[in-house]
Order: C-alpha cells, then structure tokens, then sequence
RNA sequence: AUCGGGUUGGAGUAGUCAGGUUAUCUCGUCGGGCUCAUAACCCGGAGACCGGUGGUUCAAAUCCACCAUCCGAUACCA
C-alpha cells in the first residue's frame, strides 16, 4: 500500500528583480528559472505551491533613469513590469497561474510589484508594528546636501559627494573615501565638498534623523538559526553569512531622503520628506505578496480559508508540513539570511509578545528553510551589465528562440556553485547534442517506429507486444534513475537532477538499440519479434515518463510529446512519483509525430547577434536626450580649443598603484618629454607601444591618476566592444606636429 | 590596490564544509558496431602526478600554512 503523506505546504520565493530595465538571461539562470523548476516540481508532488515574487519598484537608480529618460519614475517601472511579467510568461514560468489548475486550495503564484498600493499599506502596519515594539531607534546623522537657489534642499549619497582629501589633498576624494590615498574617513571631513551630478550647486552638511532597525540584538538568534542550516546551505550561502556575523551586527537605517517610495506611517511633519529604504521595504514584499495573492485570488475563487489563505503558508502550525525557499543571486545572500529573518523574528516578537528567537512558536511567521542562491552567469567571459550593453536580454531571445532551449541550457549550465557562462557556441552544442542528439531523438524513434506499425487509428499497435516482465532490469535502472533525480530535485541541485533524467532518455536509446524493432515492423509474428516489439512498447512507456519528468525543466516540448502519445488527460494531475507507473494502457495518437525540436545553426546565431548588437548601438548613440542637450554640434572655436598634437612613445612603465594604467614617457616635441598615463594595460604590450608615433591632447589640463600627474591624453578608437586602437599618424613627422 | 571567487584528462564540470576502495559526468578525440531516427544512436579505448611547495594524518583533490596564477566587483581609462 502506498503510504498516505500529508500534502506539504510549500512556498516558493525569488528574489524580485529591479524594475528599472529589461530581464537579462543573468537574472534567469540566477532566480528565475530554478525558482520555476523548484515550482513545479512541488506542485508534480502533488503539494500545495504558493510562489511569490514581482518588481522592485523603489530606489535611487530607477529615479535616475526616469531623470535621463524626462520621465516619472512611475512610467519607467510601469514599462518594464510589462516587459518582464510577459517575457517570464513567455519562457514557460508559471506566474501566470495566479490559481493552480488544480484549484485554489493548492495555492497559485503572484508577480506583483512593490508600487502595488495594498504593499504600501502593509509595509505601512509592519513598519509602526516594530517602532511600536521598540525595534526601531531614531538617530541623528550628518549628510551632504545640495541646496538649489530656490531654497530646494537634496540630500546626497556618499557616492555622489567629492571633494579634497583631507589627508593627501587630492582633488578627487569621494564622499567616504578617497582613492588617492586609500584612507577613508566620516564625510564632515572632507573639504570644499561639491556634488558630483551638478558641481556648481551650492553644498553643506545638515543634520536630518533617521530611523534605524537594531540588527544587532538578533545576532544571537541569527547565529543560532545560521548554525542549525549550515548543512542545509550551500557552501557560498554558509561563507558570506558567517562573514556578516563574525563582522557584528550594526543597526540599518530604514529610512532615506529621497520623493520615490514609500512614506512613514507618521502624521509628524518632519517624517513628511523620508521615504521607507528600499532594502527595508522590498524584502517585505514577499510577506505582502502572500497576503495580497490571498486577498485577491484566494478570497474571490473561494479558497476554504477566503482572504486568510496565505496562513496556511507563512505561518507556522506544528500539524503541518510547510516549507519555504528562496531563491537569487549571490549578491542577495545576506538579505535572506540575515536581514530577512531578523525582520521576520522582529514582527514575531512584536505580535506575540516573546522574545526575540530562532524558534518558532504556532502561529508566528515562518523561517526560511532553505537559502538557494546561485552565483552568476556570465557572458562569454564578462559580467552582464545593462550600462555597458553587455548582455542577452530575455524579451529579445524569445523573440528568436525556443524557450525550452534556453531552459535546457541554462539548467545544464546553471551557476549553483561557481560563475558560469553563456556562450553561444556552447548553447549550440548543447541544444544540438544532448537536447535534441540524446533526448528529442530517441522520443522521435520510438513515435516514428510506433507509426510505422500497422494499427487500427485508435488502439496502440505496441499494446499486443506490450510486456514488463521481460524489462525488470531496465525498470530497475530507470527508477533508481528516477529516484537520484527527485533527491537531487528536493536539494536544488539542478544540473544533476536534468542530468539523470538525460540518462534515462540514453537508457531508452540503448534499448532500443538493443531491441532493434526496426528488423520486425513488417515481419511475421514470431517469438523474436515479440521480444524485439516489447522493447519498443517500454520505449514508448519511457517517453511518457519523461515528458512527466522533464517538465519543470521544459514545459512546452512536455506538452507536445503528452499530445503525441494521445494521453488526453491533463499532464498536470500526473504526479511526479506515478511518472514511471507503467501498469496503465498505452494510449494512442493516430497523426504523424513531429519532431520535438529544430536544429540550430551557430553561424546563423552569430549574424543575428551582431545584427542585434550593433543596431542596440547605433540607437543609444541618437538617443533624444543626447540631442536635446545640444550636445550634438560644438562651436568650431570650441574644437579649435583642443591641441592635439604628435608624439613618440620613449618608454612604459608600471603603474605602482593601478591595474588598467600605463605610465608612458612620451617626446612631446623635440626637444621635450612628458609624462601621461593611459589605460592601455592589457590593450597593448609595453613592447608595442614602445616607438610608437601617436596623436595627444597636448592641452589638458595636467592631473593626478591614482598618484601619478598626467599630463594630457593618448587618442585612440574604441568600438564599445572592447577593441580600442591608437590614433597613428600615416608617415613620418617631427613630434609636436599639431594635429587638426 | 582593496574585497570576493576559482584553479580537477584537449574544453566544460562533479566530488572539497562532515579525509578512506579503480576521481564523476558532458563535449571532443581514436577504434568498432547499427542503419529505425533530426549525419543522429550503441559499444570499447586513449587521455589527470586534482595549480605549486611544505605540514597534519595509518590515509589528503578534500584539513592547515605559504606561494603562483586566473576571473569578477570597486577605483584608474580610450
């Protein structure tokens, strides 16, 4: 008898992704994808899933973007929570399954986002919650502001402050530190501070208050919490947490001068310009998404417990099993396991009354149980990056691609413990190889073989051949198979579990290459065929099983062989444990197979991304807002100003202080030298660049590069691809030539 | 320079926290087989002193120390 499991309770989480571009397949091999996979693998278990995630809409850099696009912050988040909830739709996540097909007492997903005016209540409540509870201290701290004529007052991050050096007098000191000189000091100590957006604003020091969060007295229950999961997480997981709390927990400011966010709960005038922090107020989104999924779907589809739905999920109750997951990137690490849970214990504390502690009591919130983060993926070599264009944007590969390529890929290949990359060649082999060589083709013997048997249109021909007995041992391997994928599945170890299951497909390819039914299809009946013909009917059993257990990975081709095979039940209410029962009937689909998957070509690839790429570039060069600035034309006096002129590289030398920077002797004129540092190191050789006749700005105003003066600038082409070549002049002529 | 992460057959990787038989898998490569299938599939072989040195131990890819080297973030830039 099989055992009756209670069904668990499981919640899934991803780390919400910023709202201030498009999802770049960084984000999806990071959080997205394995987040999905875990999703459906729960629900496959039959268990109740709730997923929760959506856009971070607050924040410094999105109000940025809006100031260099002329528009309100409001209308950047707006487009790009559009962009990324279709493309994640688009790549066969489920969030677009706001209830379970199976109905809504088995839970549903929720991409919402942080502007979402029922978040800002919440965080609001959860917000007066712990500064009633004493969670929350004001502190009085000294920032930079700059104040326009107008009487505007703008605080300024540290980052955006610099200034003199109060220790080596550089001119190029940042707010907090400076560079020149490494030492870095408190803020009110720099001299003659300016901002860096707009230099000639006027700039001071005053004093504003803050409220900050008193990390630090959960640093006994974190460490506590940290060492009970130290077998559980990963190994990266377990570093950057002990790192954290060997450091010492400090208290975080939870508030920030800035327009875009969310307010105080407070009437008091002086809380009137400070908005929520971001970091504070994000995390939450996960406890409001449940609550709003709950108050949204849960209520209005009848779910037993109506609007109070998402308890049966985020609150503890010791007669249940319930578990929760998250997902993200390595950056994200210490805001789930630290930050996180410090805030959920707070709001357990604050609402029971208890003190501050790592274990549970029936009816606080839950505590993660596992952390999952991945490491990056990069692109061939290089970090993604929206600034420097360096990047494959999901909305773009869908537009080209199979999404269940790219999730084959990227799930073979994900970053769970180190840095990976994407490379196109790579994804080819790949997708050609292993995807479609391996595992689209033996789905597509076994259809096509099947096909060419004589069958009446609605029954199975392989049904009569149809017999397990003579198989045990292939069962007997195939469910251990089974078995390895499903551990590796419940851990988060991604890559291995894909791989199993690609073994299960060269096990189907073995048999049927030890069956060989190719010599039977038209032959007599005989014993011979009879065996041969069996091995054909378990192929056929096989595929349906990985159509089951290929699904989390890729969903659309596990829809596409479920109708081949005519299984007209929905493959949603199969569940993952009953993929390999094979006592039921073969089912039958009397249309010709297709194939699950088209080849790719790399050469083809490689054209459309530099098509892409360089089309990417010649758009953000005629960007509006570079020509309403007028930057398009200069005066010709204005080009006039710029000395180039010709000189003669004498010697390089090393930068003792730099990793990028050359320090370059160069004839100037003939009768002098000067000095000039250029970031040419890893660009040219010394030996190269040694006699070289090159083009400089001769009249830039000398400078010091991290210690050393720089007197003026080499000119070369850049590409924005990273190929830059020195200007040289055609033939010879006398150093201090000047150059118009 | 500061901080973080790597270094395992030709390439990419598993194993490293909790040391223990012949070091995993994929691709490639060489030889053979099959011919149903999307030039795919199946069998077999070759190929690794686990970056180096020293230490701990009966035993080290695994723990410790030092060194080398690569990559990323930040700064410096064209």
């Amino acid at each position: 008898m099989p055992q009756v499991r209670k069904m668990e309770c499981v919640t899934i989480f991803m780390a919400w992704p910023y709202a201030n571009g498009p999802l770049h397949l960084g984000h999806v091999a990071g959080n997205c994808l394995p987040a999905d996979i875990q999703y459906k693998f729960e629900r496959a278990k039959g268990n109740k899933v709730l997923m929760c995630s959506g856009s971070d809409e607050h924040g410094t850099p999105i109000t940025v973007s809006a100031e260099e696009e002329g528009i309100s912050p409001q209308e950047i988040v707006d487009r790009y929570h559009k962009i990324n909830s279709k493309a994640l739709i688009e790549m066969g996540c489920s969030w677009g399954d706001n209830v379970d097909p199976r109905g809504v007492e088995y839970g549903g997903a929720l991409y919402n986002r942080t502007t979402d005016i029922r978040h800002k209540e919440i965080v609001k409540e959860v917000f007066k919650l712990l500064m009633e509870s004493d969670f929350l201290e004001e502190k009085t701290m000294q920032q930079y502001c700059s104040i326009s004529e107008d009487g505007i007052i703008k605080f300024l991050p540290d980052r955006y402050v610099e200034g003199e050096c109060p220790n080596c007098g550089s001119e190029e000191a940042r707010g907090d530190q400076c560079d020149d000189c490494g030492v870095t000091y408190d803020s009110n100590e720099l001299l003659n501070p300016r901002s860096k957006m707009n230099p000639t604003a006027k700039i001071e020091i005053r004093d504003t208050d803050h409220l900050f969060f008193k990390l630090n007295i959960f640093q006994e229950s974190l460490e506590k919490h940290a060492s009970e999961r130290s077998h559980i997480w990963k190994p990266n997981v377990r570093s950057m947490t002990k790192n954290w709390l060997n450091m010492g927990l400090r208290s975080r400011a939870v508030t920030r001068d800035i327009s875009w966010g969310i307010k105080l709960p407070f009437d008091d005038d002086r809380w009137k310009t400070k908005r929520v922090y971001v970091w504070f107020e994000a995390v939450q989104g996960y406890f409001t998404c449940a609550r709003i999924w709950a108050e949204r779907f849960a209520h209005k589809y009848e779910h037993s417990e109506g609007a109070d739905a998402w308890k049966d999920w985020l609150i503890y109750n010791p007669d249940k099993k319930q578990k929760h997951i998250y997902f993200m990137g390595k950056d994200n690490i210490p805001f789930h396991t630290i930050i996180w849970p410090a805030i959920i214990m707070a709001m357990n504390a604050s609402k029971s009354g208890n003190l501050v502690s790592n274990s549970l009591q029936n009816g606080d919130l839950l505590l993660e149980n596992n952390v999952a983060s991945n490491e990056y993926l990069m692109l061939q070599g290089g970090q993604f990056s929206k600034s420097r264009k360096h990047a494959v944007w999901l909305p773009n590969f869908l537009e080209e691609y199979d999404p269940d390529t790219l999730r084959y890929y990227l799930s073979i290949n994900m970053p769970e413990t180190h840095d990976t990359d994407f490379r196109w060649d790579e994804f080819v082999d790949r997708v050609n190889n292993e995807l479609i060589g391996n595992y689209g083709n033996f789905v597509n013997r076994v259809l096509t073989l099947a096909h060419r048997l004589e069958s009446d249109s609605n029954e199975n021909p392989l049904s009569k051949y149809d017999s397990l007995e003579k198989h045990h041992e292939k069962i007997m391997e195939i469910n251990s198979l089974h078995e390895k994928a499903t551990k590796s599945l419940e851990k988060q170890r991604f890559k291995e579990a894909l791989r199993y299951i690609m073994t299960i497909s060269q096990k189907g390819n073995i048999l049927l290459q030890e069956s060989a039914p190719w010599k039977y299809l038209n032959s007599e009946e005989s014993d011979e065929k009879n065996n041969s013909l069996s091995g054909l009917a378990l192929g056929w059993r096989i595929v349906k099983s990985l159509a089951i257990l290929t699904r989390p990975f890729m969903p659309f081709q596990s829809e596409r062989i479920w109708a081949m095979i005519g299984e007209k039940s929905p493959i949603d209410d199969v569940l993952w444990q009953d993929a390999l029962s094979f006592e039921r009937n073969l089912t039958w689909n009397n249309s010709k197979p297709n194939a699950l998957f088209k080849k790719l070509d790399l050469k083809e690839i490689i054209e459309r991304e530099d098509m892409i790429a360089s089309e990417y570039n010649n758009d953000n060069e005629a960007t509006p807002s570079a020509r309403d600035k007028g930057s398009e034309y200069i005066q010709f006096e204005d080009f006039m100003k710029v000395e180039m002129k010709t000189g003669k590289i004498l010697s390089v030398e090393e930068h003792p202080n730099a990793d990028k920077l050359w320090v370059i002797k160069l004839q100037d004129t003939p009768e002098s030298t000067r000095t000039i540092c250029a970031g040419l190191k890893g660009i040219y050789d010394k030996e190269k660049l040694e006699g070289m006749n090159v083009v400089y700005v001769a009249n830039l105003e000398p400078r010091k590069l991290r210690g050393i003066i720089s007197e003026g600038m080499l000119l070369a082409a850049d590409d924005g691809n990273g190929n830059v070549k020195l200007l040289t002049p055609e033939g010879d002529i006398s150093t201090g030539s000047l150059v118009r």
